[in-house]
Formats: structure tokens, C-alpha cells, sequence
DNA sequence: TTGAAAGCGATACCAG
DNA sequence: CTGGTATCGCTTTCAA
């Protein structure tokens, strides 16, 4: 499929026409009438050399005419590491504040000059996916800490000055900023608690994935009720009209005075189906969501809910950068998740 | 820094201790007694070439001993092109419909065997931006059109065999998944009118980078009133309370007789500011939203919507990985964006 | 101030 | 069937 080239107008442009191959640093020293070497100072700004004005011009001209872009394979071959930071992309559908999250944390990094590399870790779990990661010679992985020590070392062996995993467990030799659930369901049971509710409800989520948030909150609960009398009852919840309907009678023969619904969407979820019920809010049952969405402010009567703070981008950026330039730097772990009960009128 | 290791226990064990190099193939072929090209063809399965049984299993052996993991830079670097796709980091804050869709793409690309990287373009645009990321040669680039015909020939120049932007315009040279919102504006605009409403607000978020969405929901909603008689209003909003509470005087003397509202959170937003006030939806005032989110469906009246379907991500990827295989293929632009009407109560 | 050349790690040709 | 070896594009000593 030979395709002739129409003349080439006033300007370089040619469109879709050339699958040349793509300019060299070679083909710029040519055409400045420099060494490969010379060239690679100049757009370097390689500080340990001088080069005359006149060469720079030149080279920085014959760069733009030639539309030269570096090879980023090719320089971190050389140079021995690259500027990856890897992270898997999460397994289940992100929330809005882990979206927030991994926004600024992304921005962070690009300022700090990293280049943030979401890998897709389809059906690839623990060591195998670490094994995968490594072929990338990421210089920081970002992960849930399901691996192994075995993929700990095998990412610190490809090159990774940083291993940092977040969520509720460490895994062997890497740094863990732990991020343990159960904070939310303690600070909700507290609550709950405290307001003299006795027969707690405590959602959990069919949704594949997250119970590994969703059981770590319910033991929270459990937690905060433990010595005081109180009970527990786990009310499974599959996110639709439907599920939430069935619920209802469930919640209401077991007599509970209060669910924590797991999140906002779900408490929001549950509050419509109560109430459409006729049961009362908080008057015959109180509901607690968490993540202070918006809309549970929205809601009458506005939602309880769990506030989470999770670290700042900023800050987990700067954590990187710091283990990154300081190899054999802390770590130890620090406990990064904070809640906080947003009491509002449904409880 | 010397350190002493510890003697090694029985397993390879090493746990923090040695930063030594990663191993590379010349090691495992030194271990195994073979050369490095063995160890590739070992290793990569060439069919081109036999290699003795026990050969391959001492190799094999070698490699897992050491830890090996190939080198994705050199290998790439050796092969004239990558399997990156690249995708810009969205600038805006994405909502679920994105965040669904995004990881369906992901997901399928992956089953392809391509890489997803995400690049937080920071204060790049356009063709600088491009510039930048051809530095990772990507072999595919998923882009906003916010790009010049000059970014989109770096991009080909560089080794990206499909250059694809997914959004309201087209860029020169790239191929365009046109994504125009104005169709979501229409569809609100024409069902309001069809119901009789003739003085229609639509909803401005002032949250920066949306209004490259609300602009054109906007003029569709212009669009489709047009012959008509009605009156479109422009209701600029920020997502908070106060803001939508302000707004509700100002619909009401007006005298406006239905809204647009963006999406289904400024549509929850407002109605709440709306029914706090004592304005009757749909009675006085109707209320559509868009995005279909499952929160519409839990509001009294239930929320008509506007429901976007994007392409899936299979099928994208699917695109991809065509325009890859075939590089003189199709340039030419489907348009993607389908947005039809939900009606319930609220209209 | 500039140029020549080694080498990063993996692959594929061509001999043996 | 297996082993040298040239090569990809770039950086960085070392000489001139």
C-alpha cells in the first residue's frame, strides 16, 4: 500500500504522509554539524561542561526543526533508573475521595517530576503482579498490601527505592502507611453508642471488593460496642432499590435502633427504603453513613456520617520523594487514617 | 556505606539487605551455562528456534533462582516500539460515569497486552504536552482534542500508530471519537418543551474545567428549543448549599418552569434548595438531571435524567488495538455520545 | 570547547 | 541446536 506523497507545501508539514522513523539524537548533531555528545550537553544543560553560545543555538535549532524528542527507554537504560511511580489501578470502582486523592497525589508527583504509571493488573495478584511491575524498574511502587515479601524484594532488587503500601496490614520489608478501616467503625459505633442505641446494624456491601473495607469496619463497630451492652447484626446490602426493600422488614423485626450503612451511598440507599417504610429517622432507627458526601447534607433528615481523612497527596508525595533520595530512610509505619462523626440529624 | 551482610539462612532469603543490581540476562545465562541469546529464546518461547529440553529447564531454573525480571526499557528499546497506551490524566475531578468507563478501557487494554499509562500532563497543553509524552513512545495515545495538528505529527513521528481524541472537536491528523455534549442538552431541551415548559434555566457549574461540558449542554438545550417559543436562562451554581440557595429566587421570579441542572448532583442540589423553599416539582418547576446516577432514583419526586451512554471500553480497545495493527486505516470520526431521556417524576 | 567511544540490557541475525 | 555479535538511543568518561 504505497501511498505518493503530495508535493510538499511551504511549510514542513506532511501530515499523515512520512512513517519516517522518529529523529535521533544523532540526526540532530548532523544537522547542527556537533557531536552526539555536544548535543546531549546542550539539551541537557549538562552544567559540568560549557558550550559556546553559537553551538547551542545551533543544536537547540536543529532539535526544533527535526521535531527531536528524547527517548525516555533509552536514557533510563543509561542512566541505570527511571522516574516511575507505579501504582496498580484499584480492583474495584474508586469512590469520589479516593479519586480526590490519587488526583492530587498524581499532581504532586508530576511536580516533583515522577511519572505516575497506573498499571492494569488484570488477574495478576501479589507476587506475580510485583513480578510484572519490575519489568517497568519502577523507582517508587504504591500498592494495597497484598504481596509477599517475596514481591517486596523482587521490586527492591529491580531498582524500586520505595515500597509503600496502603491499607490495613503491612507486608514484610516494605514502608506501610496503614490505613486501617476499622477507625470507621469504631468512631460510628462510639456514636451510636454514646446516643444510647443498643441493636446495631452494620451494612455490608455484596459488592465484589469491598469487603476488604466493609469487614474491617463492621470489626470496628464491634469494637466500639464491646463491654457495653450493645449488639451487632451484620445486614448484607446489595446496592439497588430491590435489596434495600428486602432489608426493611429484616430491620425491623430484629428491633435495631441503628445501622451504620457503610458508606453515604448505601446509608442514602437504606434511608429512602426505611422511610418509605414509615419507620422513623433517628426516632425509631438511626442511620450513620460515612465519606461526608454532599449529598448526605442534602438528605432530611441530614445524614450522620464518618468523615475519613486520608493523607494528602502532598504529603504521600513528599513521603516518596524522601524514601526515594534517602535509601535507607524510616520504615517504620504511621497510622494514616483518621475519622471523625459528622452528627448531624439522623442519629 | 558498606554493609556486612548477615549469613544467609537457608532460604535466598535476603529480606532488606543487599541493594545489589538486579539481575540481567548475562546472569542467568552465567548461571545456567549458555549464552545470553539462548536464554532469550529460552525465555520469550521463539518459535524460530529448538532448544533442547533440558537446556530450557536449566535456564528456567536459572532465572527464577536469581529473581530475573526482563527490562522493559531495553527491551523496548531493542524493538523500535512499545505497548504503552497513553491517556492524560484528567484535569478535571472525573465523576463515575468516566471512572466506570476508564477502568472497562483499562481493563480490556490490558487483556490485549497493552500498558495504560496515565500522564499527569501538569501545565502542559496541547503540543507541549505531546511532546512529552512522546518521550515514552507510546503506541497509542488517547487524548482530549486539545491538541494541533504539529502534536498529533510529534506524537506519529515518535511511533504512536494511533493517535485517537475523544472529545467534542477533532484535532488534524489524529482520529476523532467525537463526544459532542450538545446532544445531552438537546435531549433535556426537546423533552422539557415536549412536556410543555416554556421558560427553561440550565444550570452553569462555575467549578472550573466543567464548563467545557456545560457550554455545550447548554447550546443543545439552545438547540432544541429553537422554533419553539421557550426561553432558555443561563443559572450559574457552585456545588454547595449556599450558592443553590441563592439561586432559588432568582428561578422563581423568573418564573422559570424548568431547569436543567447539569447533572444528577447539581439536579439533587438544587431541588433540595428548591423544595426547602416550597416550590412544587414538578408542578411549578421541573427538574432534569443527567448522568442516570443511582441517587436520582431515591429522590422524592424521582429524578428524570438524562442518561449518557459512552462507548464501552471494549470496543474502544478494540479500536485501538485495530488502528495499531493497521496503520493506514481509518481516519474517519464516528460520533459516540448517546444521550437519551429518563423520565420519572420530576418533569 | 568538542569529539570519539564505551556501555546500559535485550534481541536477532549469521556462523559454527 | 547454540554462541558470538551488532544494534537500538542516549549519557558520560576520557582525550584531543
Amino acid at each position: 500500500m504505497v501511498q505518493i506523497s503530495k508535493p510538499q507545501s511551504a511549510r514542513t508539514s506532511r501530515e499523515s504522509a512520512a512513517p519516517s522513523p522518529a529523529p535521533t539524537s544523532a540526526d540532530v548533531a548532523r544537522l547542527a554539524g556537533v557531536s552526539r555528545a555536544t548535543v546531549s550537553y546542550v539539551l541537557n544543560n549538562t552544567s559540568a561542561v560549557r558550550i559556546s553560545e553559537p553551538t547551542r543555538r545551533r543544536v537547540h535549532e536543529a532539535a526544533k526543526e527535526l521535531g527531536y524528542v528524547p527517548h525516555a527507554a533509552a536514557r533510563s537504560l543509561r542512566a541505570g533508573h527511571t522516574r516511575i511511580v507505579l501504582m496498580p489501578s484499584p480492583s474495584v470502582p474508586a469512590g469520589p475521595l479516593y479519586n480526590a486523592f490519587f488526583n492530587d497525589l498524581q499532581w504532586a508527583l508530576s511536580r516533583l517530576d515522577y511519572t505516575v504509571v497506573q498499571y492494569g493488573s488484570v488477574s495478576l495478584r501479589g507476587d506475580d503482579a510485583a513480578r510484572a511491575w519490575a519489568e517497568l524498574r519502577p523507582v517508587a511502587v504504591l500498592t494495597p498490601p497484598d504481596l509477599g515479601a517475596e514481591g517486596v524484594e523482587v521490586l527492591r532488587r529491580s531498582g524500586a527505592r520505595a515500597v509503600i503500601t496502603l491499607g490495613p496490614e503491612r507486608a514484610e520489608g516494605a514502608h506501610a502507611l496503614l490505613m486501617d478501616h476499622r477507625e470507621v467503625g469504631r468512631s460510628a459505633g462510639a456514636h451510636l453508642v454514646e446516643r444510647g442505641r443498643r441493636r446495631i446494624g452494620v451494612v455490608l456491601p455484596t459488592e465484589h471488593g469491598l469487603d476488604h473495607f466493609a469487614r474491617p469496619r463492621l470489626d470496628g463497630v464491634r469494637d466500639a460496642v464491646l463491654g457495653t451492652g450493645a449488639e451487632v447484626f451484620e445486614l448484607p446490602l446489595t446496592y439497588d432499590e430491590e435489596s434495600a426493600g428486602q432489608l426493611v422488614p429484616e430491620i425491623v423485626e430484629l428491633g435495631l435502633d441503628a445501622v451504620f450503612a457503610y458508606n453515604d451511598e448505601y446509608a442514602m440507599l437504606l434511608m429512602r427504603a426505611l422511610q418509605d417504610a414509615g419507620v422513623g429517622i433517628p426516632e425509631e432507627t438511626a442511620v450513620v453513613g460515612a465519606d461526608d458526601l454532599m449529598l448526605g447534607r442534602l438528605l432530611r433528615p441530614r445524614l450522620s456520617t464518618v468523615r475519613i481523612e486520608l493523607p494528602s497527596g502532598q504529603e504521600l508525595a513528599a513521603l516518596v520523594d524522601r524514601l526515594v533520595r534517602a535509601p535507607g530512610a524510616v520504615t517504620e509505619s504511621h497510622d494514616m487514617l483518621r475519622a471523625r462523626v459528622v452528627a448531624r440529624e439522623s442519629s
